[in-house]
RNA sequence: GAGGGUGUAGCUCAGCCGGUUAGAGCAUCAGAUUGUGGUUCUGAGGGUCGUGGGUUCGAGCCCCAUCAUUCUCCCCA
């Protein structure tokens, strides 16, 4: 016999977090399609090479590949041998593996795009909800096998869009009951800050260290900045940057006057100043944060991004999302625009288990349990039971006949609110004894006021 | 990829300086109670102390290895 246990970083989920996970995924599926959203599903798996270079160097080591069958053929043995010799020295195979999970939703989705251009209708509005894989070590918040819902738009490069998406955040969270922070920034900014100061292909090495400016605190930044080979000059400058403070209005023309000398600058000031506008609400003030040391991790962004912070826990970001100017590109379909944004519904139940933000009713499954007092009372109570059913009231009847204590037992460890008792007496009078078990009242009642009684109660 | 913590009953954990037969709470099962649960009382079952080696008269405890798990860093949701 083998220890039974799960893969690392993997987990079941018993039916009461189910029930909460499908609370949340129900949520933001309603929230995506009232912005017109329409869903999609793509493979597990994909082609190694759809995914390959798509998520930086870190994220190629973090793909989990998958071994190719047949490689005990006898035919194939050198091949299969050079093949996990070129494994070895840290270049692909496809003669070992040529498929893999996917990493996120979004290059399966870019992916699908370049495939289906010519039948979509654009701008294309998606959204995906389904689990990604990465080979990471877990921790705290974070698994090897979990959930992305992820809401994109493709074919059109407004910032209506972003604005759009914003306010799925807001809404979304808003239903959720999570008081949120919804930070934004723009790519071109910090290009432009790059641009100023250390040159372009200094761009990952800056939004590396400065994205971690309000963990690690600004020194240690800068010493960062400096070890990632930029000079005392350099890193004052993007301290210069990283100082800015105000409300949006100030930190925007502070930022302007800092790098609004360079055209990418200049764009993407506009750009957030556009979505702040947009986005002011009526008694002024806006409903996100400008938030300069925002980066983002994954290289494709070039406009907009996004980032959801859960107010009051200690825990990463909920959400993020971002623009891409040219996602497809990468397979052959260039000039399709596209933002999108995502949710981390694994995180997001933590918090709401945290803050206690689950409603009570997600407990009660079955409305009704009719307990089994033998065959001929069985016979008695199943065509209530069925008509129950057909009126959509979830109800069940215990299987064995066994002792009233084993039949409240599994009622209340069900959390089923009330049961039905019917014996020799009641089927000689034609009549049902029903109990509460939260208030435990019990009342006797003829047999076809059942649905009736519980009509009313709900 | 780097560095810590923890592995003892189904679960959460205690176990003194290395010393006789390894404990508690919860859970389970049975009974008090053959048509009324939750509270209570009584009793029972349940252990290769993660695994392998070593030190010792003697190891749950010390040492080494290994596996699992967890946390931190890197990176990320």
């Amino acid at each position: 016999m083998i220890k039974p246990t799960l893969p690392q970083g993997t987990r079941d989920f018993p039916p009461s977090v189910v029930r909460k996970r499908q609370y949340i995924l129900r949520i933001i599926r309603e929230v995506f399609e009232r912005y017109g959203f329409q869903p999609l599903e793509t493979p597990a798996m994909e082609n190694l090479e759809t995914l390959l270079g798509k998520y930086g160097d870190e994220g190629d080591k973090l793909i989990f590949r998958i071994l190719n069958n047949g490689l005990d053929n006898p035919a194939k043995r050198e091949q299969v041998l050079d093949g996990f010799r070129q494994v070895m020295e840290g270049t692909g195979s496809k003669a070992v593996t040529e498929r893999a999970l996917r990493y996120d939703l979004t290059i399966p989705f870019a992916r699908f795009v370049a495939m289906n251009h010519g039948q979509l209708q654009f701008p294309f509005k998606r959204y995906q909800i389904q689990p990604v894989w990465r080979a990471d070590r877990p921790q705290k918040g974070r698994y090897r096998e979990f959930y992305q819902c992820d809401a994109d738009v493709v074919g059109s490069a407004s910032l209506l869009n972003e604005a759009e998406l914003a306010n799925i955040y807001l809404d979304a969270f808003r239903m959720l009951g999570i008081p949120i922070e919804l930070r934004l920034n723009n790519r071109k900014i910090l290009a432009a800050l790059a641009e100023a100061c250390g040159g372009a292909e200094k761009l990952t090495d800056i939004t590396v260290a400065i994205d971690k400016l309000d963990k690690i605190g600004m020194e240690k930044v800068m010493e960062e900045l400096s070890q990632r080979g930029l000079s005392d000059e350099q890193s004052s400058a993007i301290g210069m940057y990283l100082s800015i403070s105000g409300d949006v209005d100030e930190k925007l023309s502070k930022a302007e006057a800092l790098l609004g000398h360079t055209p990418q600058g200049q764009k993407g000031i506009e750009e957030i100043r556009w979505l702040a506008n947009f986005l002011k609400k009526e008694e002024g003030g806006y409903p996100f944060t400008l938030d300069f040391t925002l980066a983002r991790g994954l290289n494709y962004y070039t406009g907009t991004i996004f980032e959801v912070k859960a107010g009051g826990v200690q825990i990463g970001s909920i959400g993020g999302g971002g623009r891409y100017d040219d996602l497809t590109g990468l397979f052959g379909v260039p000039g399709i625009p596209g933002v999108g944004i995502s949710f981390g519904v694994d995180r997001i139940y933590d918090v709401m288990e945290e803050r206690g933000s689950f409603p009570e009713s997600l407990e009660v499954g079955t409305k009704l349990l009719f307990f089994n007092l033998g065959e001929s009372e069985c016979r008695y109570v199943w065509p209530i039971l069925q008509s129950l059913r057909e009126s959509g009231i979830a109800c069940e009847i215990y299987p064995e006949q066994t002792k009233f204590d084993k039949q409240f037992k599994y009622a209340e460890k069900k959390k089923i609110p009330m049961v039905v008792i019917a014996g020799s007496e009641e089927i000689a009078n034609g009549t049902l004894k029903v109990k509460n078990l939260t208030t435990s009242t019990q009342q006797t009642i003829g047999k076809d006021e059942l649905k009736e009684l519980l009509l009313q109660a709900s």
